[in-house]
RNA sequence: GCGGGGGUGCCCGAGUCGGUCAAAGGGGCACGGUUGAGGGCCGUGUGGCGCAGGCCUACGCGAGUUCGAACCUCGUCCCCCGCACCA
């Protein structure tokens, strides 16, 4: 393959400097009908995969159909560099992680002088960058590179200054406390892709309920606040030792590990001595109903979870049941009804367990069950004043709600995370976090109404986007560590990469203009001005040191592709960042700016497995494209699922997709055929083939299906050719016309290709050509039933041949007779039986006609050639036929010569056979 | 748990406002042809049965609606994805 693969590697190195000199792809404002679409940029962390290659092949396909449609289009790109993941890299590369080293070195196949330099994360994202953009460049992207800026780019990081500062004008970003998962070495909080261990680990929101015990208070933390009716006693470990620690005045007996816990949870905490845990013995007082309890000495206690001190409901909590049968006779105090359970669900739980000690390991799914069942089901008991008859959730709320005041709240991970820097992650809350506050249902009414006149595709995507969007809750917008920019009025946080990347598609049409502008003088009234048009612009102009011109110049362009047509991204993405874009373009521009479509993509698949570049389970895109070169890449990705579904890279798939491309091309190349033949109905079935392709081609485009688009305008076209060849001496002037459709139906997806193949036969350049209109003047549904007749009768006689293992000497054809065809037409008319018996030439055959009227239905019928046609048909196949099975034909009109009786079987466009 | 999407032939995967569906297309496999018994290319076949284009069985499972169901209704089982502070 290589030698075929360094001259392709030729052509396309010569069409890409073609298209660059001729600056095709950088499009300005102009009187044309514009296009604007953009897919989320990548965060250029590694080498490009296949994976991505799908991700911004299916955007430039779109935009190159849309230009050669006449639009004017604009496909631009920038990198993601911010936020923390490469911070992390740089750290393990510095350390010399092995995995890292591995994964850099012989993946992504990073030179060493380049990896000494990955120490600095900016050099990792600089170099990464620079290969994607010459990965994309390579696969022929039809990219606007003059508009290329990094969202650490000075002049962009004054836009989100400009964003920022007018979403907190707008009220949207606020200040506010947030539980997160947090490590405490990194100082920041961790996301699952930063854990080592408990990527599961949700968030546990504990009610602490304080017990009086003397001078000390003993604080459970309990997941169920409204069981504290039916506590009957506590629990405390008799074999830790337990701290005395000063909590907002109070003096809290907790486990020596909540001390910590309590510090990250805003608590201010001052050790006051010790105390052990058999120590801690007599009664308490619960501060929430005042009730006396004991307090009791239980193995099962955690030190390391929650406070460490436990109140007891045995009626309703297994552990507590079977901890308290072991150590008192305390009655048990039921305060729960649910369906499916008798008085005391912990105890029937336990005994369908059979559980019989505290430490037993089925104790969590008795837990599990118990917990799921009355919060669903559960009802709390009549007697309960204030709560009787209600739910057990509506219960739960108005207990923390009584609590209020004196409340406390307490977080635990469900379950242990480590930080990736090996050190074991706590919950922290933030206090001086700010918020995007797209909780504000105001806000989100305008993103519903965004999104009310968007386009989504695919359309069943429009659910999750309607959930997402009433999901969404203060967004925590900003970080302490990682790349990006500074938060304009508080600038020891840095704005989190996804809130910096919400509206940039604007910044898209402006950044050519500003690269020369200081950015020290694009200040607020610049961009006011130029995004929405406010402020006085000549102010605007002189302070950042451009010509009022040269201002409106920029506006002008602003508006020229405002809004954007079309938005592309995994769907990954679909909960978050494709929210925020509504949410953020709703906010900041009048709604005639607002986007108007979204498209949503599938995954990829390799081999049948997920791709995963750190395991290793990825091919690259610069290896496939040196292996297959880029056409084929491209057609593969393209052809093997629509955008929206998963796709698979197979590499027997894609082998086989670059032998049928090379087809194609030599297909074209070398069509020649006979000029000045007369127009036989074969010629005419191929142009009809081709209008078919042209129409249902453009339709599939439209609708963004280019998996669809190829099945026509490729698959079928590579077959219908090879029939055509096998069927007749091929016409050259039909053929150039079909070749030259062909060409340009193709050109979006092997741009390579086909801008070689259409300068060979004398076009400039294809990528800027028209794409082909159908036209209903060469298109000839009719013809298609003619050549399906032919079609049929080569499948029938080879089944024929198939089970009878003949070899023919001749075949005999009948054709229907002239009344089954009357016959058929009437019943494609919807006629019952009895109106068709009322023709005299039909009801001569009664017998027969009731037979076929029986098992005939109309939706079967599609044309019926008249005999005459139909004899036509075949007799001009016949020369074909008789090449095929190597015997003569003899076509029948009646049945003169009909040795074993078939010709009664022939019904229209299904001629009777007899072989001989 | 909540939300979304699915179960089609050896495999991937079209097909769902019911009928032209034994079910497109591709892959794999088998046979035949070309040929240097390879590769490539071309043709044919690939649920079962059948020495005539047919018949039977089939679209996760069960039931229903209908003259007729892969497609509609109900029930049931199973699978995949997302659920946040972050690319």
């Amino acid at each position: 393959m290589s030698k075929q693969n360094s001259e392709s590697k030729k052509i396309e190195d010569k069409w890409i400097k073609k298209w660059r000199e001729e600056k095709i792809f950088e499009p300005s404002p102009s009187s044309k009908k514009k296009f604007y679409l953009t897919v989320a940029f990548p965060y250029p962390s590694g080498a490009m995969h296949v994976g991505h290659g799908r991700t911004y092949t299916v955007p430039d396909v779109i935009a190159r159909f849309k230009r050669m449609q006449g639009y004017n289009v604009l496909f631009p790109m920038a990198w993601h560099v911010t936020g923390s993941p490469v911070l992390g890299i740089a750290k393990r590369i510095e350390k010399k992680d092995e995995k890292t080293i591995k994964l850099y070195r012989d993946l992504y196949k990073v030179p060493s002088d380049v990896m000494g330099r990955f120490t600095d994360p900016k050099e990792i994202v600089r170099h990464f960058s620079s290969e994607y953009k010459s990965d994309m460049t390579n696969l022929g992207f039809s990219i606007d590179w003059s508009r290329e800026f990094l969202t650490i780019t000075p002049q962009y990081q004054r836009f989100i200054l400009w964003q920022y500062r007018k979403l907190r004008s707008l009220g949207l970003v606020n200040k506010g406390q947030h539980p997160v998962r947090f490590c405490p070495s990194c100082d920041n909080p961790v996301g699952d892709h930063d854990l080592l261990q408990g990527e599961a680990a949700t968030i546990n929101e504990f009610t602490i309920i304080k017990f009086r015990f003397g001078d000390l208070i003993l604080p459970a933390a309990t997941l169920r606040p409204e069981t504290v009716f039916g506590v009957t006693n506590m629990w405390v470990n008799p074999d830790v030792e337990y701290v005395k620690a000063k909590v907002n005045g109070e003096i809290w007996v907790v486990s020596r590990q909540a001390v910590e816990k309590l510090r990250f949870q805003n608590k201010d905490v001052s050790e006051a001595g010790t105390i052990k845990g058999s120590e801690i013995k007599g009664d308490c007082v619960c501060l929430f109903d005042k009730r006396e309890v004991p307090i009791l000495p239980a193995k099962f206690v955690n030190p390391d979870y929650a406070t460490g001190v436990v109140m007891s409901v045995p009626a309703h909590a297994p552990y507590d049941y079977v901890a308290l049968k072991e150590v008192s006779d305390l009655e048990v105090i039921p305060i729960i009804d649910v369906s499916g359970y008798g008085d005391v669900p912990a105890r029937d739980v336990v005994e369908r367990m059979n559980i019989k000690s505290q430490t037993d390991k089925k104790l969590e799914d008795a837990t599990e069950e118990i917990y799921r069942a009355e919060h669903s089901k559960g009802v709390m008991k009549k007697g309960i004043e204030g709560y009787g008859g209600m739910r057990v959730s509506d219960a739960r709320k108005k207990v923390i709600d009584e609590l209020a005041e004196n409340g406390d709240l307490f977080y635990e991970s469900s379950e242990a995370i480590m930080c990736r820097c090996g050190t074991k992650g706590v919950i922290k809350i933030l206090n001086d976090q700010w918020f995007l506050r797209y909780s504000d249902e105001k806000w989100k009414e305008k993103v519903r109404e965004c999104m009310g006149n968007m386009q989504i595709v695919p359309p069943e995507m429009r659910q999750n986007f309607e959930y997402f969007i009433g999901w969404l809750d203060d967004w925590a917008c900003t970080r302490k560590i990682g790349l990006g920019t500074r938060l304009p009025w508080d600038d020891k946080w840095l704005i989190e990469p996804l809130s910096d990347s919400t509206i940039y598609m604007a910044f898209y049409t402006i950044s050519r203009h500003i690269k020369e502008i200081d950015p020290q003088k694009l200040d607020d009234d610049f961009f006011e001005y130029v995004f929405l048009g406010k402020g006085d612009k000549k102010s605007a102009a002189k302070s950042s040191a451009i010509t009022v011109k040269k201002l409106d110049e920029i506006r002008a362009e602003f508006l020229y592709w405002y809004p954007m047509d079309f938005r592309l991204s995994a769907k990954d993405l679909v909960g978050n960042h494709l929210c925020f874009m509504m949410f953020h373009h709703s906010a900041v521009f009048p709604k005639d700016k607002w986007p108007k479509g979204i498209i949503v993509f599938g995954i990829g698949l390799l081999e049948g497995n997920k791709m995963s570049s750190s395991k290793g389970n990825v091919v690259l895109l610069s290896d496939a494209m040196e292996n297959y070169g880029s056409d084929a890449v491209r057609l593969f990705l393209m052809s093997n699922a629509e955008p929206w579904q998963d796709f698979d890279w197979r590499d027997n798939l894609v082998k086989s997709t670059w032998k049928k491309l090379k087809q194609f091309s030599d297909f074209v190349e070398g069509a020649g055929g006979t000029k000045d033949m007369p127009l036989r109905d074969i010629d005419i079935w191929l142009s009809n083939r081709m209008q078919n392709a042209i129409l249902k081609t453009t339709d599939a485009l439209e609708k963004f299906q280019t998996r669809k688009a190829l099945q026509h305008a490729f698959f079928e076209m590579l077959n219908d050719v090879s029939w055509y060849t096998r069927r007749c001496k091929p016409n050259g002037s039909v053929l150039g016309e079909f070749t030259k459709n062909w060409v340009l139906l193709m050109a979006p997806f092997t741009p390579f290709a086909c801008e070689e193949l259409w300068e060979k036969a004398g076009g400039k350049m294809v990528s800027v050509a028209g794409y082909p209109v159908f036209d209903e003047k060469k298109s000839n549904p009719g013809i298609d039933a003619a050549e399906d007749l032919v079609k049929g009768m080569v499948s029938d006689i080879n089944s024929i041949l198939e089970v009878t293992r003949a070899k023919p000497n001749k075949i005999h054809l009948y054709l229907a007779e002239g009344w089954k065809r009357e016959l058929f037409s009437q019943i494609k008319e919807g006629k019952n039986i009895g109106e068709i018996m009322k023709n005299p030439l039909l009801k001569r055959y009664g017998n027969e006609v009731a037979k076929i009227v029986q098992k005939t239905r109309p939706e079967e019928i599609h044309a019926v050639q008249s005999l005459g046609d139909e004899q036509k048909t075949l007799s001009g196949a016949s020369e074909f036929l008789e090449k095929e099975f190597a015997c003569s034909f003899v076509i029948h009109t009646t049945a003169d010569y009909d040795p074993a009786g078939k010709a009664r079987h022939a019904v229209p466009a299904r001629p009777a056979i007899y072989i001989e």
